[in-house]
DNA sequence: ATAATTAGTTAATTAACTTGACAAAGTCTT
DNA sequence: AAGACTTTGTCAAGTTAATTAACTAATTAT
């Protein structure tokens, strides 16, 4: 027997079942019996047929063809409807606003992505994501109001209650700005935020590399450097909400200052600014290298650094390398202390592949337990640069879904003989 | 609204508002009454009278002294019958051996310490504790039949359900030895074994310095340094058990070996070897310090040096300040991961106080991201050496508490008129 | 065609909880 | 000091989520 371990008492949660139920159907691809849940579950079956029944008749599941066994009667596979309704899933990252239009089973509808600095400050960018909205929504052949609720990612540490970031290293003018509540009047719908590498995990988790493992770690390396973790099933953000705030590791005393004042932090060695700015010194510095042919100097990113290393030059594979080694020793760290079953690298950099992940595996190697690393597969995201988006995409449903859960079936009246 | 995720169904536990409100008499310090219960556990007044009759009759709590408020009928205060029964908690450190007896209500009965090296390995250790029991019953005046459950920790990665160590670093000859069975079949009654930082976590939560607490860290420093995380009010073990294994991180590729074969590890720096090894090599140096006068040099033990450091030797403090330094490190980057409510720094060598602890904050405060650190208090552990003992008292009684609160009822048959 | 097997439903029962009335035990007001 | 007020704890009746056990449904195996 497992020991007990309750130490705060159990938060008043109605329906636990009830809500259970959904997310066994939303998060098992392929659909699940009545059975099976009552298997999985542990509950009788017909107290999950009278749940299913409940569900089926507010149309937020539906049934599928029935998969045939090897005997017996063929289970009827439940799935969620993915015409019940339609949610939007947004991503402002540093540089870049990602936004997908999903349906109720999570199905992509469109996608948008354009450049978008973050640094323009919070009217500019959200005005700008209205813009983008449209143009989703024409795509997608929908119109705000058959939105459910919008998901929401921003890079930066987020009071969840409060729909704000506090104190962002690298969102400067959004300091406790009401992100939520302006665009839940501009949009009229709920509008859930959260901080970007946490609905990567939970993107990651749903429908990416991250399926059915409870303790999972997502690295979002980007112009900042964030961890989403998930612990056991939860998502882990801790007491001020800046839990996974990996950037500011300082990795070496005596490295170069960062923009958060400290010195030596991962960000300011393995983020891409960092990427970018070494590679302009560099070619100031008259080296060897592609990068010579961007100008001004000032204006290589690190999307041309990856570009250039992936085209052969030496200089860029060289930086790529190091900042790959120095992301490694903060993973080092983070397995040995979390000890996850997998850790998913994901971000604009991470898309520059092995170039960055091959010294990054041989860091963690060297430098973590050989107990704990064992348990502990690495991997690239399976979403790419829509682990967040998808996240949020994710997020709305959980919101819209589990408020249909709550809602008492309305009987019609019964008229006595 | 908090949103929800439940990614995993619920664990099928039965009665959960019993368990949980047992959980909530036992870590209310002074007992607390119905009404309060109901009102925290959002139940109503009645179904707790149900719950508590219930559980009067077996005799686990008991009605106190009511604390009279302001105006209406007073509260009755309820808390753990101490006369219920007693436990005892075990902790093997690396070489020293804490036991303690306790009742019902967690208050300490008795306390026996000796020094035992756990590098005798298993056979000789648990026959050791066999006696040292012995000696602890009689100081307590009880027997052993009057022993309830016994918790235990030991220093190095657990698999709980087994009952054993696995793969672990200082405990030669104790791998996947069945420490839980053979103390089983020796005393006869429910034996628990545990992680020792676990523990830790687990008695500084329930009575020491992070009563209230839902996100801690407690911080082993011993022979080895071990982390025992609790999270959202949760004992946190990771996909392996191995969760909160700091001694082995690396801090410098290029420092000195470390038992467990890699180089630089925090445990090869600041663990109480490390500074015992420190010091034999100052004095063979020929350095000028008080521990010249301790034969043969190889004696010299961390112990000594932190009775040196304290007598104002500078050797000594150097070599503590620079281990204090380098656990901050450490924590600086646990801090950051885990941004929880409070760090607590326990074990052998954290009993030296400000010399080991001053550099330690010193080196937090510059490396740790100042949105995590504002929220963190760290301290030194209020329970001492007997953090990790009284973990396991408490790990004990949650065993035979939550088993009879488990038990059905049994109503004497009603006769019918 | 019949037996065996597995899936889902129905009706009766059970257990945990809520609601609302009420008794119990105090303080506060005049 | 008497009554008003307040708060705690209990009781009885009703509600709801779940179980149990029997039953129907739909398929494969013989």
């Amino acid at each position: 027997m497992n020991s007990f371990l309750w130490p705060t008492p159990f938060q008043n949660v109605k329906n636990i079942n009830k809500h259970a139920i959904l997310d066994l159907i939303r998060f098992t691809p392929g659909g699940i019996s009545r059975v099976e849940i009552a298997h999985r579950m542990e509950l009788s079956r017909a107290a999950v047929t009278t749940i299913i029944n409940d569900y089926l008749t507010t149309g937020i599941i539906r049934e599928a063809e029935s998969r045939n066994g090897h005997s017996g009667r063929p289970a009827i596979e439940l799935e969620i409807n993915p015409a019940y309704g339609y949610v939007i899933g947004i991503d402002f990252g540093a540089t870049h606003l990602n936004m997908l239009a999903a349906d109720t089973s999570t199905r992509i509808l469109a996608e948008v992505e354009v450049a978008v600095d973050i640094q323009n400050g919070p009217e500019a960018c959200l005005a700008e994501a209205n813009i983008r909205l449209q143009e989703l929504l024409l795509k997608a052949h929908l119109e705000l109001k058959d939105i459910l609720t919008i998901g929401v990612g921003v890079p930066g540490p987020i009071v969840s209650e409060a729909g704000m970031v506090v104190a962002p290293p690298i969102m400067p003018g959004w300091d406790h700005f009401p992100i939520r509540d302006t665009l839940q009047k501009q949009w009229g719908c709920p509008v859930s935020v959260n901080n970007d590498a946490e609905l990567g995990v939970l993107g990651e988790w749903a429908s990416g590399a991250g399926r059915g493992e409870r303790n999972l770690i997502y690295i979002k390396v980007g112009t900042g450097i964030g961890a989403g973790l998930l612990m056991d099933g939860q998502i882990y953000r801790g007491v001020s909400g800046s839990a996974g705030e990996i950037g500011h590791l300082t990795i070496d005393e005596n490295g170069p200052m960062c923009a958060c004042g400290n010195q030596g932090c991962l960000e300011a060695f393995a983020g891409g600014r960092a990427i970018a700015l070494q590679a302009q010194q560099a070619v100031q510095q008259g080296q060897r290298t592609q990068l010579v042919e961007i100008r001004p100097v000032e204006s290589i990113t690190a999307k041309d650094v990856a570009a250039a290393a992936r085209r052969g030059d030496l200089l860029s594979q060289r930086i790529l390398a190091q900042a790959g080694a120095k992301i490694g020793i903060a993973i080092a760290g983070l397995i040995n202390m979390f000890n996850p079953g997998m850790v998913i690298i994901g971000g604009g950099v991470a898309q520059t592949g092995d170039i960055l992940l091959e010294p990054m595996r041989q860091t963690v190697q060297r430098r973590s337990l050989p107990a704990a690393t064992r348990a502990t597969r690495i991997t690239t995201a399976m979403l790419g640069r829509r682990s967040s988006s998808m996240g949020a995409v994710i997020q709305a449903l959980t919101i819209t879904l589990h408020q249909v859960a709550e809602r008492k079936e309305v009987v019609a009246a019964q008229v006595t003989p």
